[in-house]
DNA sequence: CGGGCGGCCTGGAGGC
DNA sequence: TGCCTCCAGGCCGCCC
């Protein structure tokens, strides 16, 4: 479900538990993607809850013990908080209650999404997180970066910004979107992209992915932060999902990319 | 070697 | 109403 703008709302609503005490884990099956650290209850257990990180699509929860949580939310994944008259529903996988009784829960219908306990210290060389690419909201992602990982491969554009191993956290809406605002057809070869396509096409991802987290994300189906509100970036796609161009109003094509759907203008994305 | 594709899962939508 | 197929925001591993 979620790329990098999602997670980021999730983080941000989250914030109020940053100080919790976390006074039980519930482990309603024995793996998700990947198996759920057996011990959890254990080690979760009286620990409080002192940050809360994102790194790509990865939400950190770093507890007092110097060891942290890492979570993957997958394709259809929910972090979600509610008071202690909540009751279990279907698909939720963990339910962690906290000492303001409030519970965290983790519900995952596809099971994509996965979670790991690690030493704070060994997160950043991780299999989860040691290859991970710069974070695009950040200056290490700039025209420089974009010129050097373009230059270099013959893959189409689009796949080269869903790499999440060059750049993290950008899928398969805010690719769409950040190559229709810059005018660059998805299919165009990385290593042909003018100097002012690269330049054009780095601020389209900054202001496209900084635009959906101050909107609260995009909700295509279902996605809702932890509070259970609702973005609404969707309301403002430019091609994603789109029949006519939001520009021109030429008939969108939809093609395959990766296995992905991907929307091109013929008018506005000739190059 | 880098790049592309299948597979992992469930559920909703749409066709018949 | 039901059955079938296709599709979905991601990512790993295998194959060429």
């Amino acid at each position: 479900m979620p790329e990098l703008p999602e997670i980021e709302v999730i983080r941000r609503s989250l914030v109020p538990i940053i100080g919790q005490k976390i006074t039980s884990v519930q482990k309603n099956r024995a793996d998700l993607r990947y198996p759920i650290p057996p011990k959890l209850e254990t080690q979760l257990r009286n620990k409080n809850i002192i940050d809360l990180r994102r790194r790509s699509r990865y939400l950190i929860m770093d507890l007092s013990n110097s060891f942290s949580l890492i979570w993957h939310l997958g394709m259809s994944g929910k972090l979600f908080t509610k008071d202690k008259s909540y009751s279990v529903k279907k698909h939720d996988h963990i339910v962690i209650k906290l000492s303001n009784q409030s519970q965290l829960i983790f519900n995952d219908p596809r099971r994509f999404g996965m979670i790991d306990l690690l030493k704070t210290g060994e997160l950043p060389a991780s299999r989860w997180l040691a290859n991970v690419g710069v974070e695009p909201l950040t200056d290490q992602f700039n025209a420089k970066y974009l010129t050097e990982v373009t230059h270099k491969r013959h893959a189409p554009i689009k796949s080269v910004l869903m790499n999440n191993n060059l750049i993290a956290g950008v899928g398969n809406i805010y690719a769409n979107e950040s190559l229709f605002y810059s005018h660059i057809h998805p299919q165009k070869q990385s290593c042909d992209l003018t100097e002012t396509e690269i330049t054009t096409l780095v601020e389209a991802i900054k202001q496209i992915l900084s635009r959906s987290i101050e909107l609260g994300g995009s909700s295509l189906k279902d996605f809702i932060d932890s509070l259970g509100k609702k973005g609404s970036n969707q309301e403002h796609f430019l091609i994603y999902g789109r029949k006519e161009c939001s520009s021109c109003a030429s008939e969108i094509n939809k093609i395959k990319q990766l296995g992905r759907a991907t929307y091109v203008c013929p008018t506005c994305q000739k190059s």
